[in-house]
DNA sequence: AACTAAACGAGACGGTACGTCGTGTCTTTCG
DNA sequence: CGAAAGACACGACGTACCGTCTCGTTTAGTT
């Protein structure tokens, strides 16, 4: 399909490798704020025009390098309660999260996605909404079981777990511990 | 102690909200990421200099043009249940929050809290966290009255009520509307 | 020797013509400062390196180019006198450097020649020189018949007549007219 | 009248000595070829804007920094004959042409004029045409003084000489010697 | 009234990074 | 195996802003 066999010299995974490589590296030493195309270039040995040809911009290099490293994917469990379930997604969450270099990336990220709004756009649905919608489905498996209260919409849930947590990431900076888990649960379940 | 007499021509309170329309008009016309000093102080008819002698970055120029024109000061209501407070509290932030012009900018300095250290630690400590006490007011009254779940701590149902509406603002970007206050609500009472 | 049958496939006539074609063109069309490989190989819908392959600068292309289309070799003339020589030496000369496309290239080739020391070689050596040596033809005839002043060398004479032909192509730009031809004879005749 | 005093800090003497003085440096080390405005800047110490900023190209520089150094001004001599006046103007411009620096430089210069169309116009009027001019005034004294011979406009002998000595440095690249100016003044003096 | 001191608009300065263009080379596929 | 297509490392381009630094000017106290 989109790999047919075209004449030219082929894309380098190498080069592809090494630029993402550098890229958290450059993260990790000195912050989002001084991470720079050409610093990416330099690092990795490659020439600028080769970052430009694959990605449109810096945070979009930023954002395969966190997927390529970190796998985001979290399995949506299914274990017969919205507690359970809950819980094994969250500590899957804070697992990812709390490592300070994952947690600075997401930081990072979420910040372009504002400044940058046609980055912002490839966030939201690249990512942002790929989270929810597995959220979701635990939700609303909930939902059948008749785990979650009344007069609270399953996406006000998702943006009351989701919120909860990029507000610790944003807003207050502690630590997203086990403990917020609990509380969550107990405050989304039915009573 | 600081405002001693002294010699010398007095701060320019002409150019100072010169500066801040400017600011204003600026972020509103091609949004936060086409922000310059340069640019301020183009369209303010003011040199760079006097930027720089009273601001420390332009994100704070920001974070004071949005003081000073929208009045972010939210009164803190005492009408005895926690519905009733909360319901006037956050009617009062949406209000706010809804305008756009706003919501980019508070949009732009979270963003920029992230990016930029500095900006952050100030940010966290002349914005969001004043917001925080004012609602931790609210909570603690509700909580003396028993009106809280039990096993929710008060900094977690800040951070709910809070972390909702950012996340509605910086990744769903849905407008935050009435029903949501009412969503809250009803989750974080007691039953 | 040079042309026994080798294996493999011929060179393309067809993409040399198609080069040297584009090269005039764009030339023509936005200057020689304009002109790049990058741009030939997309006019002529050649590979760039077709070209790196047989001409080892952008310059050298468009000398081939002028040479191919131009025919630059001026007979050498030979009615018994200097001044029929001459005159009829440096019309033929005229016609070609006349014509503005010509002269803009001539200009060009000589420009590069003294930026780039390799090809200045080559285009003293296979063109300048050979130049020089169709006039020296003339000017030795003339000194035996003794119509060259004294006091002045032949080397000089073909100085002077070149001299002033550059000169006014690439100093005064002003069209090298045939009174030019009448003045440099009276002026090289001996009295 | 043009300097009349307008705020803002005075164009720095130091850099544009400095800028002047490094083009010459890198000209004399590796060639015009490899002279760019980013060499330029680090060498001397600048920011590449302060040279935009007051030059509108490399080769405008150069020229700057070869009139600096060079005082490129040719005394106009009137000494009553022109064996005399000729013989002490190639005689003067010999010793700056010769160096070899200086002659690397004009060489340079021609051929960006050929090159860059607006470089052209300006390297014109500020140099070739005010050596033209100062020729122009011994050969019109000359005139007067029926020195010349008839049937050869002014405007031609100014070509001839100036044509011989670029077409030497240009083409030949041979020093243009003591005994071209001879061979000159014999050739343009009535007989 | 003279003097001192700070803030002001203006704008040049040394820098850094931008995103683009062209170079010359290398790799792949096709004819 | 030549030739198209096109990716690659590299280097320079010319521009935009950064934050700093003179300038000459204006405005307030302080002597």
């Amino acid at each position: 399909m989109t790999d047919q066999s075209r004449p030219g010299r082929k894309r380098s995974e190498q080069s592809r490798l090494a630029i993402l490589a550098a890229t958290l590296e450059l993260v990790a030493e000195a912050g989002y704020g001084a991470l720079t195309i050409e610093g990416i270039a330099a690092r990795s040995g490659v020439g600028k025009q080769t970052i430009y040809r694959w990605w449109p911009s810096k945070a979009d290099v930023l954002l395969d390098a966190l997927a390529t490293k970190a796998d985001l994917q979290i399995p949506i469990p299914d274990e017969g309660s919205l507690r359970a379930d809950l819980t094994r997604f969250l500590g899957r969450t804070f697992e990812l999260g709390d490592k300070s270099p994952v947690a600075d990336t997401l930081r990072a990220l979420m910040a372009q996605a504002q400044i940058d709004p046609e980055f912002g756009k490839r966030f939201r649905e690249e990512f942002l909404f790929r989270r929810r919608d597995a959220l979701g489905r635990i939700v609303d498996r909930a939902r059948e079981r008749g785990e979650l209260p009344a007069g609270v919409g399953s996406g006000t849930v998702i943006d009351v777990v989701f919120g909860t947590l990029w507000y610790r990431l944003l807003a207050t900076r502690e630590p997203v511990g086990r403990g917020l888990a609990g509380e969550l649960v107990a405050l989304l379940s039915a009573r």
